[in-house]
DNA sequence: ATTTAAAGTTAGATAAACAAAACTTTTTAT
DNA sequence: ATAAAAAGTTTTGTTTATCTAACTTTAAAT
């Protein structure tokens, strides 16, 4: 049985080896991310090293084998479907979410989850925009572009949001920026890479930070 | 803030406490029903009693002060709530949903509990037939008589059980004792206690021990 | 009333998860 | 190519919750 901890880390090291260019894990990363001292991942990773969940040698990359990578799908799942069941099932709002699900996430009962999934109708994605691992631990297909990727005069469509942070996520509601919102992107800063949009018809400025942390696609 | 372990102690001096006509309760007994050695309770005491939750001098009675109670109904509370909830809307039944409450009930969302009891539609009893204490933590009234304390003629109904365990719970339902069933207490053997019923129409032979976990009142 | 049994406590140890400080390896910059 | 910086590891130590073994107090039995 895997404990709440190790969970957490498997977790941790699947998010951050998502989303980054053959970049390598590190134990400092990790340790900023889980709020941990990097000694303290040191000794953990020889822990999940023996039970054969990550692959690891000293001063090298961080990454999970399949064991770790199974168990890191099986959390995002049930901490996705969480999410959507606060939102769907108990008012909550998407800056809410996320603290309450990080405790739900580590319920170990596997008829809780998949009766979970079948009242909610099997989502596909969370509130979040992130697409829910299915039973078998897959995943249907991840984000690609973030706002401040894309070249002005497009005309997109809010799909996800790279951050989680209630205070993130409520300065973005207040500009608009929700899942399915639409974005006209008129142009670019040089100055400062923010960006002068057009959300659902009201005009903005929104900062390139923001911008990092909104996923988009193209509207057809 | 208190831990799942504390709140673990807190809980089973609650329930030692009720439902015993003025017994003390010990160290031993509460390191029985924890699942723990009597060291380890002897230590834990030391330290609920310096955060003021516990009534306790050594050699001495084991009790529970007002912050104390407040916690342990809080939990009862959240426990019976997940249960309700775990029956009423994700078809569990009845013998499966304890072990689940155990790691439901420590999850730490005012809100949370909040929106589960209005989504349950506010109920009075858990699928056990325990009543679920208020968010002010008044708790409506105990159960009191239990089938073995009833008179041969008596006409009864099943309003609760007093043990969670899934081989009692998958037994009495074998025998068609489920909350709201009704009852014939014919005879009792002088034997062995067992009791001459019939549930539901149905002839049948119910032991002494069956008898005293299942709390019944009388149908006027 | 004394012995024995039951109940309870204390002391010493362990495992999990963490941190600070000291040390080592790798990377970067000049 | 070497020094400095960054990254990573090891050692030592803490806290929480647990145990076993040894000891003490209280209760029961003869």
């Amino acid at each position: 049985m895997t404990t709440s901890t190790e969970e957490n880390y498997l977790k941790a090291i699947y998010n951050l080896n998502v989303d980054r260019d053959g970049k390598e894990l590190g134990t400092n990363e990790l340790a900023g991310h889980l709020g941990v001292s990097p000694a303290t991942v040191s000794s953990m990773l020889k822990k999940l090293k023996e039970k054969a969940f990550v692959s690891y040698e000293k001063y090298g990359a961080i990454s999970l084998l399949q064991e770790g990578e199974a168990i890191a799908h099986a959390v995002i799942r049930k901490h996705r479907l969480w999410e959507t069941f606060l939102v769907e099932k108990m008012d909550f709002t998407w800056d809410e979410i996320h603290e309450v699900a990080e405790q739900l996430e580590h319920i170990k009962s596997k008829k809780l989850v998949d009766q979970l999934d079948k009242l909610l109708g099997y989502p596909k994605f969370d509130p979040h925009g992130d697409p829910i691992p299915t039973a078998n631990g897959e995943i249907r297909g991840m984000h690609k572009t973030t706002l401040d990727q894309e070249l002005a005069g497009k005309q997109l469509k809010v799909v996800g949001v790279k951050n989680d942070s209630p205070t993130f996520l409520q300065h973005i509601t207040q500009l608009g920026l929700v899942i399915n919102s639409e974005i006209l992107l008129k142009s670019r800063l040089e100055f400062d890479g923010s960006l002068d949009v057009e959300i659902e018809g009201k005009d903005q400025m929104i900062s390139q930070k923001v911008a990092e942390n909104v996923y988009v696609s193209n509207i057809i």
